[in-house]
DNA sequence: TGTACATCAGTGAACGCGCGTTCACTGATGTAC
DNA sequence: TGTACATCAGTGAACGCGCGTTCACTGATGTAC
């Protein structure tokens, strides 16, 4: 590697820190209870170095949460790919809908911890958004029973919305019980609804 | 009504203007999204008279947060009622799910405008949005079937949690098929799985 | 290969602005005698 | 009943603070010759 790119990695590889970083700090307080400084903080920087890498906090937003769609889905993806066939869907409920998710947004579903921001943002905010839930969509449309792809593509979309508004329901319930009395009759009830793609064998 | 009644009449309708207003412009704008004199100036105040009323900004919002569910609840709960017997629980969802709701936050639901910032809150915050939803699930679980009241009370959950779901999921979508038929799709699930209560008769 | 200069990837102080909150004030209403 | 005073329900200017953003700067790295 020539040195050129090795500073141009470097750059980049910044460029990702402050990027993970808001991720995670924007699901834990929400876009308008982080500042730029708090952000750069927990990626090792000071707050004029920001401005290097990002026209404005607007704009790194966007990406972070893509940025969130896309770590946080692959992580409760693996957990459904590693499940034996037929036992996919049910091992993403029971990962999205755990407690482990509820008590630590911070690498969690994007939309169950800034989706009703995102619905007051402007266009272009909402079609970033747009383009993450996609991306979620997709694989998990390849879970859900249904007849043609548009089916469950469409059943994906129910399942996660309402799967998302568990989540934040249970994030909100103060008495322990009912949280996860919540949460356990949100698994059974989903895993129950949304039986698992059947493939021709 | 003596004068002095008529005039502390006078004080306590002007402290419900403030509440209301802030209901509205909360749902709206989320918490940080609206100022004191934004709220005011909603009201027809000014920023001083604020603190006559409220001690700050965090006590307005646990008041505004009962009113609103209340009167949200109220309002959707009042279509329900006036369905025909075996009807209640499906006119409640379309109220619920309507794109009449989805374009007007200020008036709807609580929990799909503010959940996610109630669930960041302090201890207290989110005591006084549990009392809302317990008044909310009170009256939603008159509606869905179950053979004990604990059993309609959990159910009853699980719907509100997942209609507030898909609602702010719809609002989040820009393109406007999708986020429409995310509504109709759900409204049809919903109505579907969460079959009328059976009284006796 | 050495040297001079240019650019990169930041630092950290400073700016203006809007926010929550305070405060001195005021006019209308209520109370005492 | 009139008059003097007290309290209520605000007004609107001002305060300090933290925010997003700007900017002059710097040391390390890269480039030209």
């Amino acid at each position: 590697m020539s040195p050129r790119k090795a500073s141009a990695a470097k750059s980049k590889a910044t460029r990702r820190r402050i990027v993970t970083a808001a991720a995670e700090a924007f699901r834990e307080r929400g876009f308008e209870g982080v500042g730029v400084r708090d952000i750069m903080k927990r990626a090792g920087l000071t707050q004029g170095g920001f401005y290097f890498h990002f026209p404005d906090k607007d704009a790194l937003f966007k990406e972070a949460s893509r940025e969130a769609a896309l770590s946080s889905v692959a992580e409760y993806m693996d957990i459904a790919d590693r499940a034996p066939e037929g036992k996919k869907l049910h091992a993403f409920i029971d990962a999205y809908l755990s407690l482990e998710h509820r008590d630590h947004p911070g690498n969690g579903c994007m939309m169950s911890a800034l989706g009703a921001e995102a619905g007051r943002g402007d266009t272009k905010l909402r079609a970033a958004f747009n383009s993450a839930v996609d991306i979620v969509l997709d694989r998990v449309a390849t879970y859900v029973s249904g007849d043609t792809p548009l089916q469950r593509r469409q059943k994906a979309g129910l399942l996660m919305a309402s799967l998302a508004g568990v989540l934040m329901v249970s994030r909100v319930l103060t008495n322990p019980k009912s949280s996860e009395s919540l949460l356990a009759n949100s698994r059974r009830f989903f895993t129950a609804s949304f039986g698992e793609s059947q493939q021709p064998s």
